[in-house]
DNA sequence: TAGATTGTTAATCGATTAACAATC
DNA sequence: TAGATTGTTAATCGATTAACAATC
């Protein structure tokens, strides 16, 4: 009984229970049969094995991935990577990179040698060499079919489908409840409760959140379902992660946020030179 | 000589220079005096400190600000709090609290330790307490006055305003070579090329970049020497930061790669259930 | 060869976690 | 009081750095 109230809830027992009030009829907080039987708080480890499916966004991460930080830099070295090749550079040093990304040589090195020997000692890195073997590594060879929920902020933007297909993220479908059988990018417009089944039908596996409406948890648990496992989401709606889905905010809000936390506290004004 | 080009570079040292070829007519790279006088590679310390001018992002990150992981996490539950509120909900623990945002009860309650004693044991956090404690500590009471540079994107939306007035940014200005004379969310839109001038009348420390055509290193730099201490920049342009400025990228690119980064390395695609 | 720069190791630093006494 | 939950400490874990031998 509370086993299923927990599981459904996605939690890992009452302590984390968020409802103002317990529906289950008969059991005051207090008396919660979870609570009797594990005692003490937080020594629930036994339990949450025993509630796999339960395991929300509390979950440690893989470790298979890149971690967030180094991610980061690979994204920066590639950019500046990126940059060399167009400006007729053949090779960079880990000082270059380093200096032009914001970190230490040192570190620039430690990233780049998870690559797999792509330098030449005292000589530096081959930019076109470094650019492969960095996209190799995140994965940007291999196409992900995306679906876009909410079509307005596709329909007229070029830079948005360029980005796009920098990652190789391909569109594999858009929906949007308003412009229901229109075209955006050249695909048709279908509604937004369609979008599991086209996700599961083109194995779709990144989907972009890009309007209000469809910034649910009841949306995400679909997608989830139907196969997505990254999505970003571009509203300002907080969406809780889970097991199988990773969330990435990218709001205006989030963004500013995230910019302003990182202001050193003392008086926020550089002195003005010049 | 040296000192001078590297200075103008802000680069640390020839080793860092990315200029196809040295302009210094009569050096020869191996015979830069610099490299001569300081021997071996990667020991420039000294040299550094002598270049306080040239320190570009490499320096390393001031004490005072909030950890960007820790900021990020205080994002998350200032926005589970206001929800929490909004439902009323009158405290939550750190159980429900790491619950929502994804990460463990003891590091929550390490995060709001740093609040100084705002929940109470055996009760948890009073809802009220903990926002505007969070809203303190993330410095979100005091209004910064920012510059919006690329006035299109502006135009339109009411969620953008939303979300400025959301961390107290106050639209100090806009300005789009495009737009000239305009208006938009009330504010007269002005030439680029008095960003600079008003961003100084204002007192303004924080710009939003939106349009490709102003997100160039001149710019940043006139913006900087303005006090602008936080560029968010919405373009694809990639921008150096440097000693003065902090630069958050926030194009849909940077977002999509920062997601994908994070998906584990196996099989990209989850086994579709229900 | 001499000089520069890589890849890697050990040392350091910082962030997260588990545990628990103090408190309500 | 008994049960729950905080704030904090010490232990652990992971990420960054400095240093350097190996290599071009």
């Amino acid at each position: 009984m509370v086993y299923k109230c927990v599981r459904e809830l996605r939690i890992a027992g009452c302590h984390e229970c968020m409802e103002p009030a317990c529906h289950l009829a008969g059991w005051r907080a207090s008396a919660c049969p979870l609570r009797v039987r594990l005692g003490a708080s937080d020594k629930f480890g036994e339990f949450r094995d025993m509630l796999e499916g339960a395991k929300g966004a509390a979950a440690p991460r893989r470790g298979s991935a890149l971690a967030p930080p180094a991610a980061q830099r690979m994204d920066w070295y590639l950019r500046v990577t990126e940059e060399c090749g167009a400006r007729g550079v053949l090779t960079v040093s880990s000082h270059q990179l380093g200096r032009a990304v914001g970190v230490r040589s040192s570190l620039v090195r430690r990233d780049l040698s998870g690559l797999g020997r792509c330098g030449t000692p005292g000589r530096g890195y081959g930019v076109e060499v470094l650019r492969r073997a960095i996209r190799r590594r995140l994965r940007l060879g291999k196409a992900r079919p995306t679906v876009w929920l909410g079509g307005a902020r596709l329909a007229g933007a070029q830079s948005t489908r360029e980005a796009l297909a920098a990652v190789n993220c391909t569109l594999a479908g858009v929906f949007d409840d308003g412009y229901k059988g229109g075209k955006v990018a050249g695909l048709t417009v279908h509604p937004v409760k369609r979008a599991g089944e086209e996700t599961r039908k083109k194995r779709a596996t990144v989907a972009v959140l890009a309007s209000e409406e469809t910034a649910t948890p009841e949306v995400i648990q679909e997608l989830a379902g139907a196969g997505i496992r990254a999505v970003l989401n571009l509203t300002s709606a907080r969406l809780a992660a889970s097991a199988n889905v990773m969330i990435e905010q990218g709001d205006l809000g989030s963004l500013l946020l995230r910019l302003l936390c990182r202001l050193p506290l003392g008086e926020g004004r550089a002195k003005p030179r010049a």
